[in-house]
RNA sequence: GGCGCGGUAGCUCAGAAGGUUAGAGCGCAGGAUUCAUAACCCUGAGGUCGGGGGUUCAAUUCCCCCCUGCGCCA
């Protein structure tokens, strides 16, 4: 059976605080993280559980450049939202703390101090990219040029798209930064290299031979290749001007690069709760002298993350010293959405403080359909209408309904109280029906405790399933007039499975738990995991909820669906460049507008003005004036003649001292050019559009 | 381009030290039932396991090639 350790260390993979948090993040690292705490703790097990957002990086800085704004604002917005958006979906972390913070910085500079102090940096001087515009050296996706192999212009410095070389950006025929579009100039620089190549042997007994079988294939696999073609010293330290700073007297305008920060936020969150709580970070961290008293490290990641977590991190702690390595690195694979990759750039996303906006307290049902599509071994695929199904077949049918009967048939058969069963011992149907569930409780820990958490969610719904079966073969409401005792011990029976439900739920749907445990009338959460072993949850005599039930979960309708796919369907055309349809109207709201076909009399640029022109335009009703920001597109003389849709009854605005009565349609193309519209057959002046 | 992980029923996914009828849930069809949110329960239909070649008495499972999705590449 499982091996029992004295403490678990659980840290989820740190948000980076450039974007709002998407289901994808939830379903990759944070969802399987808060089920596996939930249920070690449920074990009443000793667990800590940390995450952090990761606010470095040339990434912020460029964008607070962009937006001009400063990396600390784009940090603050962020960190502030997905720390909420975290709270209000029900993420257990013990602490989500930031890497901007001075604990973290001090941390990750004492650990940086110590490996410098060891000796163990290599220092080297290179000449890297720099943008003179912008002061300061590019990372190599931020440089384009020619591709020496295939001529591609397009190559970036790190790859060339086009025919998939591998490349550095000194490679690059007239290299560009993507900054400022200058040509960049090479500088000298120096840098502290962590030599990986030193520590081959040792990560190759520690990971290949340590975690083989152990670990996922695809993270197994991944590092293997990477251990396989050998390992490269790897620069440390950055140019840079957004992180921590390197803690050197030379080392002025540098900082740690991210192999040396971010993960590290992991520790110093440990410490700022340690601080907080008044316990001790290195139990969590450290090897204990006793290793029987080493806490169990577990780093929850996407695919993107693996190598970081297995080779680099790890090797960083181990040149170190002192620091416990993590016993394994459930990665997920990606979550995709209605057929696309997920996009914080292309807006391709179901953001999760927009679903728990609409969807409000829906929590539940989120984390079932993501935990039931997890993608655990490979990549799997979110839809709006795969999430209605699991919602209102699976939740609401086989679990919601479950409960529903059984409190229901308490209710009016026994007012609600606990009846005392007959002779359990040699009632065949329920020691099947317990059997069963104690299969299926021993299937979730097992599951659980190798990371399959949607076959354990999936075993947990057969708990209901099993209830379900079990009522319907009892039939209550037929043995009630004949033999009252029968319905009894079958209702007994179905409580306890509730009970057992509730206890389980805890893990999966801690929402529904609460509601189970309101229903039982089980206050102060006196049941924990142990407890599914017994058979009387709820004494005879205990009163649950008396009366119209309510539901545990109710169908999704058609519309919701419809109004998110609709959603998405709008940026979708964003994307491809066409404006999403405003939002519906009446005909009331159309009946408003008074558009007449007009003729242009006059047209002249309204001097000193780029954009615009003045018309004179007979309506039909009379000859006014109105001004339109056209000049761009057209030719005074071209119009005139015309006739062309005019919209008589907008309100008149003065613009550059001259009273505009009106305004002309045009049609706006996709980069914005106005192309005339007009009648395609001579149409008399103040014919209405209607 | 190199390397890694995938491509199994309409959908979402298991599995396979090579070996009798390839599994689950949902959906679908039929039956049974009415305590329950027209719900539950039972039964069934559905797959030449991405394509091609090879090894073998036997391959979806091993090997090679190809197509395809995703990730990583200091």
């Amino acid at each position: 059976m499982s091996e029992t350790y004295k403490r678990y260390t659980i840290t989820a993979a740190l948000p980076y605080a450039n974007g709002p948090l998407h289901i994808g993040h939830i379903a990759g690292a944070y969802l399987p993280s808060d089920t596996y705490v939930r249920y070690l703790r449920l074990r009443q097990r000793e667990v800590l559980y940390v995450c952090g957002s990761d606010e470095h990086g040339a990434a912020i800085t460029l964008r607070a450049k962009k937006e001009g704004t400063t990396p600390k604002a784009i940090v603050d917005k962020y960190h502030t939202l997905i720390k909420s958006t975290f709270e209000r979906f029900g993420i257990s972390f013990d602490i989500y703390h930031r890497t901007s913070e001075p604990i973290h910085h001090q941390t990750s500079q004492d650990i940086f101090k110590v490996l410098y102090e060891k000796g163990e940096f290599e220092e080297k001087e290179t000449e890297q990219y720099y943008d003179q515009t912008y002061k300061q050296f590019l990372a190599d996706r931020y440089i384009t040029g020619t591709c020496p192999k295939c001529g591609y212009e397009g190559a970036y410095g790190d790859q060339c798209e086009n025919c998939g070389t591998s490349l550095s950006p000194t490679d690059l025929i007239n290299p560009i930064s993507t900054l400022s579009g200058e040509p960049p100039v090479l500088r000298r620089t120096r840098h502290w290299y962590l030599p990986l190549d030193k520590y081959q042997p040792w990560l190759e007994k520690w990971l290949l031979e340590g975690k083989k079988g152990k670990w996922k294939n695809n993270v197994y696999g991944q590092c293997s290749a990477w251990l396989k073609a050998g390992l490269q010293p790897r620069s440390m330290t950055r140019d840079l001007d957004w992180g921590v700073d390197v803690p050197l007297p030379d080392a002025k305008g540098k900082k740690l690069y991210v192999w040396l920060d971010a993960p590290i936020g992991y520790i110093s969150a440990t410490k700022q709760w340690a601080l907080d709580h008044g316990k001790d970070w290195e139990l969590y961290w450290k090897t204990q002298p006793n290793p029987a008293d080493n806490s169990r490290l577990i780093h929850f990641i996407g695919k993107d993350n693996i190598v970081f977590h297995c080779i680099i991190f790890p090797t960083i702690l181990h040149a170190h010293g002192g620091f416990l390595l993590p016993d394994d690195v459930p990665a997920n694979e990606f979550l995709n959405l209605e057929g696309d990759k997920i996009s914080t750039s292309r807006n391709w996303a179901v953001w999760l403080h927009e679903y728990l906006d609409d969807f409000p307290n829906r929590r539940d049902e989120l984390r079932y359909t993501l935990t039931a599509i997890a993608p655990e071994t490979k990549d799997s695929e979110f839809t709006w209408k795969d999430f209605q199904a699991r919602n209102n077949n699976e939740l609401v049918k086989i679990l919601g309904n479950f409960v529903n009967r059984v409190v229901v048939l308490t209710s009016k058969y026994t007012e609600g109280v606990v009846p005392q069963p007959a002779k359990l011992a040699t009632n065949h149907a329920a020691i099947n029906a317990f059997a069963q569930i104690r299969t299926h409780i021993h299937q979730i820990e097992e599951s659980l405790e190798n990371f399959r958490f949607r076959e354990a969610q999936a075993e947990f719904m057969n708990i209901a399933r099993v209830g379900n079966g079990y009522l319907t073969e009892q039939e209550p409401w037929k043995s009630w007039k004949t033999e009252p005792e029968a319905t009894k011990t079958t209702l007994y029976v179905g409580l306890q499975i509730i009970a057992m439900l509730g206890v389980v739920a805890k893990i999966f749907l801690p929402d529904t738990a609460n509601k189970i445990f309101g229903l039982l009338q089980l206050d102060g959460d006196p049941l924990k995991w142990d407890d599914l072993g017994r058979e009387d949850l709820l004494q005879p005599g205990h009163q649950i909820f008396k009366g119209k039930a309510p539901l545990l979960f109710t169908n999704i309708e058609d519309a919701e669906i419809e109004q998110q796919l609709a959603k998405l369907e709008a940026t979708k055309q964003q994307n491809a460049g066409v404006e999403p349809p405003k939002p519906e109207i009446t005909f009331e709201d159309f009946g408003k507008m008074d558009i007449r076909i007009g003729t242009i009399l006059e047209a002249a640029r309204v001097p000193k003005t780029e954009k615009l022109l003045q018309f004179k335009v007979d309506t039909g009703l009379d000859q006014r004036t109105i001004i339109s920001g056209v000049a761009e597109y057209f030719e005074p003389e071209e119009l005139v003649g015309k006739q062309v849709p005019v919209l008589i009854n907008l309100k008149p605005r003065k613009i550059r001292g001259v009273l505009s009565q009106g305004m002309i349609l045009f049609a706006e193309d996709q980069d914005g050019r106005l192309k005339l519209i007009s009648p395609t057959v001579q149409t008399g002046a103040g014919a209405a559009v209607n």
